[in-house]
DNA sequence: TCCCGAAGTTCGATTTAAATG
DNA sequence: GCATTTAAATCGAACTTCGGG
């Protein structure tokens, strides 16, 4: 009765010790090579891991994991998957993941509050060993950052500054991306320049903004206040290209002409390009257009969109190589103060800017 | 030394059994609502919930997991999740997921074979209660079916005819998809039809092929082999629109004329607008193209994608739906034969076609 | 003491069988 | 027999300790 074969499929390392005569102890010892491995005689090994490999031994992890506590998974929690912005991140996560040989539990907030914190109680239950959360598009707010901190776990968050904070965190050079990029149109000519900034309540709006009038007061530009308009504060991110393609409508109505549009980003400038084409202006002839990115659709749009690339994937790299070494500081009880890495942008330049002529 | 206070931050069963006055047991019987849980007074269930509350008991998943043999986690496999298909079935099966309080582990392929069988390893040894595979982009073949039912546990294929198989799978209509498609065009009054065709590898390029031929004999619609061409057999999505341009291209070249072109999907007439527009055709007025999919980027297009839309969330969704309905079959012992499911495409209208005039 | 292997305990929760009044 | 509660076995692997040659 104690003896019995193993009734379901799975296959024990009990079944392994009676196959192969040995005690479990000895199995176990042999199949993970701990140290006493060592006075074990290779003859006993080999025996061992044939009836191993024989019987299709592969150790449950749930067991596994009870003693050591750990599970090799980390959660990613994201606020919209169908941002293409996102999707380049989680590529760049992937490859540092799989290297270390991680696997990602993928959580879609939706954008919605309640729906992010029930994620975050999830993940929490199954014991992920660390936190990457995606904060694009989102309006994190204090709440949902002491949400993470209750969670003790090691958390990075991509996409957004938490310079205070003690979690770590992982940003672009919004405004070195932004200086540039109007540093780009300035040297094709562009002198009366349109802007659509970001909704007021995303950091990055403001740091992007700030690296155009640091650039302004740097090359004596004027910034005509009648040309610069702001997305309004909401958190869909289609709507988004539609409130962009309404409000560059409305600049275009009231005539303040311009050579060339500065988008927030990339989304932005798909919504600014359909209503100048819609107006009858061409596109980089009549105005020039330049996002802020990178993001999939951009190179396949006809005009291709020069834009400012995010390092997405070397975002998710180094937000990947942060939170496993605040794993593995967790498990040796050492503490680590947080860390926040700024990665630079890159400008890209494609068809929709063209100079003055 | 055994009723020590427990020293590390997690709170246990037994924790709650000392803090309320009762045995492991009976805080396990209340707290999952057990069968045993009729017998016990109200009484004594408020006062353990009382503190199991009070001291933030979450119970192990590990040790639950290990004995029930479930983990309430199916895993996922896809292809590639630059795709911006792949992304919009994700979400369809995210959103059926949540409801059922199932977690997904995502695994991205990058199109490797290699890849494919270690994350199919990884996710097995884990035990994942069932698995999807997002198998758009992918020359499936007999190997990795292998594979996957060499796993033993509930499958579902999206994107992916396998009728023979034992694995069940969600597929769109692709030939009453490529049906209509081309019904539209003739409706605008097109006769001379391009074609670029999929790649010959993948089954629903035949399937989409297939529609459109039989839409031809119905309507006697003339199908000129010269205006028919393929996609390269290559699995590089990006590679897939530079593809098309220059098939395109070639298209133009040898003087053949038309006024419609259909693409094999999205992606492909992306390729072929931007072939069109270099050659100064201008789309719709010259030439009309349609797409098949309606991938995220098509409706930011200017002008905007017409495409044959694929019910990416009802896909997702349906997927999960037979995939839970196979993980609870799997726990009681039924057998369940693979089901087949195909839904239908619907046609988007939008702006690159256009009547002939 | 060295070598080889086994027995027993632990992780945390569930569940059985059994013990109280 | 009934209501109420619990000790003990179990899940599978890892690790510590122990004993015989």
């Amino acid at each position: 009765m104690k003896k019995q074969k193993s009734r379901k499929g799975t296959v024990t390392i009990r079944d392994v010790a009676r196959e192969s005569g040995f005690a479990a102890s000895t199995v176990s010892i042999v199949l993970n090579n701990a140290p006493l491995a060592r006075y074990i005689p290779p003859t006993t090994k080999a025996r061992i891991q044939k009836t191993a490999k024989g019987l299709g031994y592969h150790p449950n992890i749930f067991a596994k994991s009870l003693r050591s506590k750990r599970n090799h998974t980390v959660g990613v929690i994201l606020f919209d998957i169908t941002d293409p912005y996102c999707t380049l991140i989680l590529r760049g996560i992937e490859k540092s993941l799989y290297q270390e040989s991680y696997l990602s539990i993928l959580c879609d907030a939706h954008n919605e509050r309640a729906r992010f914190e029930r994620y975050l109680e999830m993940m929490l239950e199954r014991r992920v060993e660390g936190l990457l959360v995606l904060a694009n598009w989102l309006y994190l707010d204090i709440n949902v950052l002491a949400d993470l901190e209750r969670g003790k776990i090691p958390t990075v968050i991509i996409g957004r500054e938490l310079e205070s904070s003690a979690t770590s965190s992982v940003t672009v050079d919004d405004e070195g991306g932004a200086y540039s990029a109007v540093a780009h149109l300035y040297s094709l000519g562009h002198r009366k320049i349109a802007f659509v900034r970001g909704p007021k309540a995303l950091s990055s709006s403001k740091a992007r903004w700030r690296g155009v009038q640091r650039f302004a007061r740097d090359s004596r530009l004027d910034l005509d206040p009648k040309l610069v308009v702001d997305l309004p504060d909401q958190i869909n991110l289609n709507a988004g290209v539609d409130d962009a393609f309404r409000i560059t409508e409305e600049l275009l109505k009231q005539k303040k002409s311009f050579t060339a549009l500065m988008a927030y980003d990339d989304m932005t400038a798909f919504g600014a390009l359909r209503a100048l084409t819609k107006a009858g202006i061409k596109v980089p002839q009549e105005c020039s257009i330049i996002g802020f990115d990178d993001v999939n659709p951009s190179h396949l749009m006809v005009p291709a969109l020069t834009t400012v690339r995010q390092p997405m994937d070397a975002m998710g790299a180094s937000a990947v190589s942060i939170l496993l070494d605040g794993i593995s500081s967790a498990a040796e009880n050492r503490t680590v103060s947080a860390i926040h890495r700024k990665l630079p942008a890159e400008l890209v330049i494609r068809e929709t800017t063209q100079s003055i002529s």
